[in-house]
DNA sequence: GTGAAAGCGCTAACAA
DNA sequence: TTGTTAGCGCTTTCAC
């Protein structure tokens, strides 16, 4: 037999349709004793909804969506954790998607989010610029928060950190450090955070008298290859800088790898950041000095953001940034005097 | 105003409903003419269907739901990134949910799934015996794959490797190296891949003549903490053993951490193995010898074994299982002669 | 090739 | 407290 429906429940339990629907769901007013005996005509059928029915009668589905650009970057997979773990408490059920840092991808994800009529949308969008035409597409009426980046152009609300500020921490402690001179390795994508941590990097080099020269700006991608890249031509100059400040822990690991492959002593020769304090940042050698991202704190702020009801006509948007904080590991122990 | 719907399309064009539906999925003779004109009064209105009605309809939503024990294991993010691409292939969309390792919640994002009616479900099941009751669950008319883990007393489709296998090549090259006794160290979840690797370690630690004490055999969880956790254990013993064999990467990462932390010499002191061969395998130092998973053929064939029609009333579930490869690095050069 | 009409399973008004 | 009724937006017969 197929799936029973709420007219087979009704049957047996000789009620309506309505009064099982209410009496299943808990609204409105419904007898003890009838109460009981839908249950018990429930649980013998194996009843167990129908949530495209209900979401399509009630509008809404308990499902919110995530889309992130990368499943397999560590810093968003603790994010979705954190995300989970939140919605666990309201009773919501995510859905998560990956856009492969593709913004083609990423408006069909969002695109299936919204036909699936989803409660409220998280993402964490795949480029600053790009990204904008796929969210103004969304429906005024779905709720949607940005998480970690920002595309300019976009009417949401927005969960991050202050990107400039923990540069400041970063380059404040490369100098304490004793760094004169620095190389920066990151994203060359256009989207917020990338921009706000190269940005960050140029003032506060700048302030803490910290020298850099004009190839010392790699942009590239968040990646492990990336940083493997740029630690190959790092060791084809005639000298290395002082410290190399990354936009991602990954791409330390991969300069690392390249490094330490290499033979050049970590942190004797060259000091490293990185950025985000994902698990291995701790585990690799040298461990890594990075900024540690607060996953949990962003996670209940943006859930927070998705339920809250809008509350009128003049709908403002939140930013939320986060005070970033600088995780001192081994590989900014003092480099070794020449 | 709200969403457009069909209807908003048929008026705008001056066709009834019927004509638009069959006009934009492409089902159905509509003469060139028309079809142009549903198409621009489509776009003109930004019409993108609703999927909940169409799914009640139609009894089938184009989504895949996935669900996997722990999202931030490195695997198990390979192995999502490797069934995306496939469904992206077939036009399908994956949903992914995530477990956490505990049964309730699995059961409930099983549930989840078959409450909005997915067309098929992947999943790796976080418990051996337990998982049993909400897979049994789902009705036979949703197509059900397992991935990696089995559990016995259902009746599905399955797709991993050959854990025995896998141990007999971990073993082979140990002994290889000079390894004359072993530890494990694994998951002490009863689940089917915990299991087998166990089994096959211990029939091959007998064929290949290493010994394996009563206190030899360590089963936790697969995390880093347990890594670290047995890694300290083994610190306090009077003596190291010559390799030890993990049934995860991530608990060979945790090991690491600890004897690296204590100053031992790896793999000059002991040797050490590993179990999917993750990212981050070939990052850390020593760089680890380990199986690796073709996550990719175990993704395709999911995705292959989904989308099969169930031919007939006598419905027969297939398990395959791929070959392992096992992938050396330095974490098993030859012991220093003691 | 196109339209009318009947639902998919559920919930929300409105009656009773 | 409960039942009746009317759809949600779409697809899919069945006519024409």
């Amino acid at each position: 037999m197929q799936q029973p429906t709420i007219a087979d429940v009704a049957k047996i339990s000789g009620v309506s349709t309505a009064t099982v629907s209410r009496a299943l769901s808990g609204t409105g007013r419904v007898s003890d004793k009838t109460r009981k005996r839908v249950q018990k005509a429930a649980s013998e059928l194996g009843y167990t909804g129908n949530s495209i029915a209900r979401a399509l009668r009630s509008k809404h589905s308990g499902i919110v969506g995530m889309i992130v650009p990368s499943i397999s970057n560590p810093f968003f997979t603790a994010l979705v954790e954190s995300v989970e773990h939140e919605l666990l408490r309201v009773g919501k059920t995510l859905f998560l998607c990956d856009s492969q840092g593709d913004v083609a991808l990423e408006a069909r994800r969002l695109q299936s989010f919204q036909e699936s009529h989803v409660d409220g949308i998280l993402v964490s969008p795949c480029h600053g610029i790009d990204s904008v035409t796929a969210l103004n597409l969304i429906p005024k009426s779905t709720p949607v928060v940005q998480l970690d980046q920002f595309v300019v152009g976009t009417a949401t609300d927005w969960v991050g950190i202050d990107d400039e500020q923990a540069m400041d921490l970063v380059l404040t402690h490369a100098a304490e450090r004793g760094a004169k001179n620095a190389v920066f390795v990151s994203s060359a994508s256009t989207n917020s955070s990338a921009q706000a941590r190269l940005a960050g990097f140029l003032k506060f080099a700048e302030v803490y008298d910290i020298r850099v020269g004009p190839d010392d700006i790699r942009l590239g991608r968040f990646s492990v290859d990336w940083g493997e890249e740029v630690g190959a031509l790092l060791l084809a100059q005639p000298a290395l800088p002082d410290v190399i400040v990354c936009g991602a822990d990954v791409i330390a690991f991969g300069i690392i790898r390249a490094f330490t492959a290499a033979g050049i002593s970590l942190p004797g020769q060259v000091m490293i950041t990185g950025f985000d304090d994902v698990a291995f940042a701790s585990i690799i050698t040298p461990s890594l000095t990075t900024v540690r991202q607060p996953t949990r704190l962003l996670a209940a702020e943006a859930v927070r953001m998705l339920s809250r009801r809008p509350s009128e006509e003049t709908i403002t948007h939140a930013k939320v940034a986060f005070t970033p904080e600088l995780i001192i590991r081994e590989s900014t122990a003092r480099l070794t005097p020449r």
